[in-house]
DNA sequence: GAAATTTCTTAACATACATCAATATTTTAC
DNA sequence: GTAAAATATTGATGTATGTTAAGAAATTTC
């Protein structure tokens, strides 16, 4: 692993020469291209992955064949199945490149490895975990609250970088709504 | 703290003398009658609480006064505001007792103290926040993919021994329908 | 750079759920 | 145990969003 990619991900904080040995053992670097699929629901996920540059999704897939965004994924933040990581259950998501992009992955025996070797990792995780678990809340509630409209707008706040670059279809199945619906409502706001 | 509340929290944990009396001082036994508010909305949220008994709701209320139901917690459960429990902003939720509850009050100072002394309680918040998280994921995705009557059974499924007790308006708060919705919903079940 | 494919928009109509208003039922207070 | 208050139901009507279908626009492929 590159020294800036290292700081991009751990940024405050400060390693020993040997620690940074063991992380640069346990992180793999991957790049995906457009499409690509990193994880499969079905699959187990054994584990999750750093974006450095690019764009993921991960969605869920119902018995219909019809897709539900959970999250999209840019630069310096995390994706998995984590319901499946922490379980040791099959995924029910599935996560992939909607641009060409660049992650780290860490299997979860690495990262319990790296935990014992690196205790102030544990802390670092438990704070990404509790930042995604309010970003949860928050989404719950929007989602109880707010109309469409409201929502696309929240959407736009949340992800102001890749707005443009996601597919219509893809921030409907996001919001809740049909690829229609998310027409109208961006032409009533222009 | 009794030694059963002991064991039912920390079930399968195992603890010195010491350590127990260490538990011992930074928990407090709450009574609170239905109806009582143990934290509220533009408080700080500086304790988490864990439940003995009772059944607790958490909810949003928005700038109309329409209240959005986030959580119901019952037997085992903790609750808080945990969004600015984690980062010390001010609540945006308010956690009422809708039946007569029992519970453990563990401050934050406290608990980052039990976590130095105790490092094993440390892995056990951290488990109980990854299913938190989990839960949390899945209610999304519930509420995206899902019809009302849908969420509905999905809430009985979700808490069965409780779905008598709460008020129609809280269940429908939690679903994200109006109270109307919910008894036309209820009728076609029957 | 033209053809094929994918994505987005628009329109007509359908449906789930909301709103408003009235009444019925259950719970609480004295 | 009765009156008052809170909660739940029902009906009529409104609205946001879904569905189906067609065509327009953008992107990809060769």
């Amino acid at each position: 692993m590159e020294v800036s990619d290292r700081n991009k991900i751990f940024n405050d904080l400060v390693f020993t020469d040997e620690e940074i040995n063991i992380i640069n053992s346990v992180f793999q670097k991957i790049n995906a291209k457009k499409g690509a699929i990193i994880l499969n629901a079905g699959d187990i996920a054994d584990a999750q992955y750093y974006i450095v540059s690019g764009c993921m999704r991960t969605f869920h897939t119902d018995e219909e064949g019809k897709e539900y965004t959970l999250q999209f994924g840019i630069s310096d933040w995390w994706v998995s199945d984590y319901t499946a990581f922490f379980t040791g259950d099959k995924a029910i998501l599935t996560v992939e490149a909607i641009q060409d992009s660049t992650l780290y992955r860490i299997s979860k025996e690495d990262k319990e490895y790296l935990f014992t070797q690196i205790p102030k990792i544990d802390t670092f995780f438990r704070i990404k975990l509790e930042k995604a678990y309010t970003a949860f809340q928050k989404r719950i509630l929007i989602n109880l609250s707010k109309t469409a409209k409201q929502r696309y707008l929240n959407f736009i706040e949340t992800y102001p970088k890749i707005e443009k670059s996601i597919k219509n279809y893809h921030i409907a199945s996001y919001l809740g709504i049909t690829t229609e619906s998310l027409s109208r409502i961006r032409k009533e706001l222009s």
